[in-house]
DNA sequence: AGAAACTGCTTGTAAACTGCAAGCGGAATG
DNA sequence: CATTCCGCTTGCAGTTTACAAGCAGTTTCT
C-alpha cells in the first residue's frame, strides 16, 4: 500500500475517492442491504456486477467491511460494516447535506439527508449506535434512526 | 449532464468522487494556492500537469471554482472558490478527522485536521467567513483560521 | 428425482480515465 | 533579444470503468 502522502484528507480520498465506494457504503448503511444480491438488486444507480464484486473486495481489504456466512443460506455472504465504516456517518451527513443544497437532488431521496442533517450530532450518534447493533452485535438501542429515515422518505414520497 | 440518480450522496460522489478533485480543492482552501503554478509546484502528492489542468476545468464546469485575471501578470489566472466549494468545509473537516483516526496520517499533516475538528462548528464557520473574504471579496473577518492552522502545523512540525 | 430459479460471482471486450514525460506559444525579465 | 516564467497541450502506455454474457454450486418447486 504505497500512499501518495500522509495528509489525512488525501488518505481518505485514496480510500474512498472513486465513483462507487461511497455509494456501496451508503446502500449498506442506509438501505441495510447486506448481501451481494440485495446490493445489486436494489442499486438505484444500477451498479454492474463486476464493479460491485470488486468494490466489496476492496472495501474488505481496506478494513471497512467484513464478510460473514449466513446460517440459513450456505451460499449467501452477509457483509458487515466495521467501526471504521460506521465512523463515516458524519461524512455521509455532510456530503448529503451538501448534495441537497447544491446539486439537483430529487425531493424524495433528499428527505433522509434533510432529516439526518436536522437531527444534528445526537441523531448521528444514535444512528451509529444502531449500526453497531446491526453490524457488530452491540446491544439494541432504544431509538431506530433507520425507521425514522424510512418514515421521512415515505412521507416525502407520498406528497405529489 | 446525465446523472445516475437523484440521491444527494450519489450526486456528491459524481461531482467529487475521483482521485484528485478533493485534493485540489484542499490545496486551494487550506494552502491558499491560487494559480496553476502554485498548485502544481506545491502539490504534496505530485499532481501531473494534464490532470491538474483537466481538474481545474472540470471544477469550473461544475461551478466549484471560477477563473479571474491577475492584474499584475497577464498570463496568470487566479482561481477562486465559489460559495458551493466553500460549503464543503464541513465535509473536509469530517473527512480529515476520519483520516486522522483510521488511516496512517503523518503527525505534522494531521495537526491542521485535529485543530479544525477540535475547533468545532464555530471554527468551521469562521474559516468559511475567511474564505469568503479571500475568494468572494467579502469583508475581512477578525479571526484568521488559516493563520491558526498554519501555527498548529508549525508547532507539530517542530516537535521531533 | 429432475427442472427451474437463486446466489455470488467471473470473463470478454470496448471505452474512458490516469499517470508520466516531453514540448510549446505567449508574456515578462534581464 | 535571449532567457526564464507561465499555463497549459500532446503522445503514449497502463489502469479503471462499463456493459453484456455466462457459469458453478445451492435451494426450491413440481
Amino acid at each position: 500500500m504505497d500512499r501518495r502522502s500522509g495528509c489525512p484528507i488525501n488518505l481518505s480520498v485514496e480510500v474512498l475517492g472513486d465513483r462507487w465506494s461511497l455509494v456501496v457504503l451508503r446502500d449498506i448503511m442506509f438501505g441495510n442491504f447486506r448481501s451481494y444480491g440485495e446490493l445489486h438488486g436494489n442499486s438505484l444507480e444500477g451498479i454492474a456486477t463486476n464493479i460491485l464484486a470488486n468494490r466489496l473486495k476492496r472495501l474488505m481489504e481496506e478494513g471497512l467491511v467484513t464478510a460473514a456466512a449466513d446460517p440459513t443460506h450456505k451460499q449467501r455472504t452477509i457483509y458487515n460494516l466495521t467501526e471504521m465504516a460506521i465512523a463515516l456517518v458524519p461524512v455521509m451527513v455532510q456530503l448529503g447535506a451538501w448534495g441537497v443544497q447544491f446539486l439537483p437532488a430529487s425531493p424524495e431521496l433528499s428527505a433522509r439527508a434533510i432529516a439526518l442533517a436536522e437531527g444534528g450530532p445526537q441523531m448521528a450518534d444514535d444512528f451509529m449506535a444502531e449500526l453497531r447493533h446491526l453490524h457488530l452485535g452491540d446491544p439494541k438501542p432504544g431509538r431506530s434512526v433507520l425507521a425514522e429515515l424510512e418514515a421521512a422518505y415515505q412521507a416525502a414520497a407520498q406528497k405529489p
